[in-house]
DNA sequence: TAAGTTTAAATCGTATACGATTTAATTCGA
DNA sequence: TCGAATTAAATCGTATACGATTTAAACTTA
């Protein structure tokens, strides 16, 4: 269906930062883009306000919502306990612990904070990887897109980053370990420390 | 918008027990019923696709999901967790106790099924009340408005309220006494009770 | 020159048209 | 009579039309 491949585009222009916040969506200009009509391109954005990666402004049409402070505490909140919850059911792979070294090296060896970010988010996403719970993974993976607004946007110093493949490391760790507990703590830390990083960025401005 | 209306219209139809495990949504008799043409009723239904309360089939159209096992599990083990987040995190207002009182009682003197279940529903939305966390909340929402179809279908034995009631009045006195950890560590065990019972429910059709 | 007003163009949200697919009803043959 | 084939009707998904609203451009006035 139409609808459905409008939305896997615009996930992917969110994942390549190609979404501005604070900029309207042009229907006419994205028809164009994927040769599609509007009518699905509509479906398809109405499915992702739902999932608010987008605002509908009556008469104005779909925006990328800006971001917020309460947004951000309460999305990284969210996302910790849903991730910590996924971690902890899901079932460990003695491979795991390899992929996520070689995703650790991949994150730390990316040259553009772009490529970083996205290379943190795989490493996230491995660490969920075996969950089987289907509800909870999908709401994860749509906080997530909302929450690459924000990174995107305001993590770019690589200082930030050394704390974080710290943590990253010490999850390693504890997972080689079978130490889920402290992995999971760790791994809450890391989203307090990228949370108060976001706030502390949105304070500046 | 209009799409925001028939959204309503049908998460309400959803609350009265009026839209049936596997039946499809007819386009045309849902545009007559509602005045509203067809476009803006594609898009609401597009917006609970994305919800995961309503499923679309190519050239069938939007239909209401099968109950399944595994969707059952993880629905209550997610909503359980995110409940219990919200518990943790909301302000507790002294009105509340008595605002839980007064709900458990018309719990206890509802004469239908579907009553009963819609007051059990509004004694959970109370425990959460005071939440700030609006991200948290509209995911609680979502999974809860998923729930009632299991719970609409499989809920009907009065007996298996007993013990919930039991439950909720354990939830209420510890909340009295400001004692969260207890009321979370009850609030997980009612819904472990829910979620087994709809499961064992589930296991003899 | 800046602000306000008017006009023109662009865009939005919804209704409708229409070809494709599915479902239902009818017919045919064993 | 039952199952298969054919026909008809209903419905779906998408494209397009169009009135309403917003935005942009042009004009006027102080």
């Amino acid at each position: 269906m139409l609808r459905d491949r409008v939305k896997e585009y615009l996930l992917k222009q969110i994942q390549r930062n190609n979404l501005q916040v604070g900029k309207t969506i042009n229907l006419a200009a994205l028809a164009r883009q994927t040769q599609i009509s509007v009518t699905p391109i509509r479906e398809a954005l109405s499915q992702l306000e739902e999932s608010q990666l987008i605002k509908s402004v009556p008469n104005r049409g779909f925006i990328v919502p800006e971001l917020t402070m309460s947004e951000a505490k309460n999305l990284y909140e969210t996302v910790s306990q849903l991730e910590i919850l996924a971690l902890e059911s899901a079932a460990i792979d003695e491979r795991l612990v390899g992929k996520l070294k070689k995703q650790q090296l991949l994150l730390q060896q990316a040259h553009s904070p772009l490529t970083r970010l996205n290379e943190r988010f795989k490493f996230h996403d491995l660490l969920v990887e075996n969950c089987q719970n289907t509800v909870l993974m999908r709401i994860l993976d749509t906080l997530k897109s909302r929450i690459r607004f924000y990174e995107q946007l305001l993590v770019k110093d690589a200082s930030f980053y050394e704390n974080s493949d710290n943590q990253n490391e010490g999850i390693i760790r504890a997972i080689e370990e079978q130490n889920i507990p402290t992995a999971a703590l760790i791994l809450k830390m890391n989203w307090m420390l990228v949370s108060d990083y976001v706030v502390a960025q949105l304070q500046k401005k």
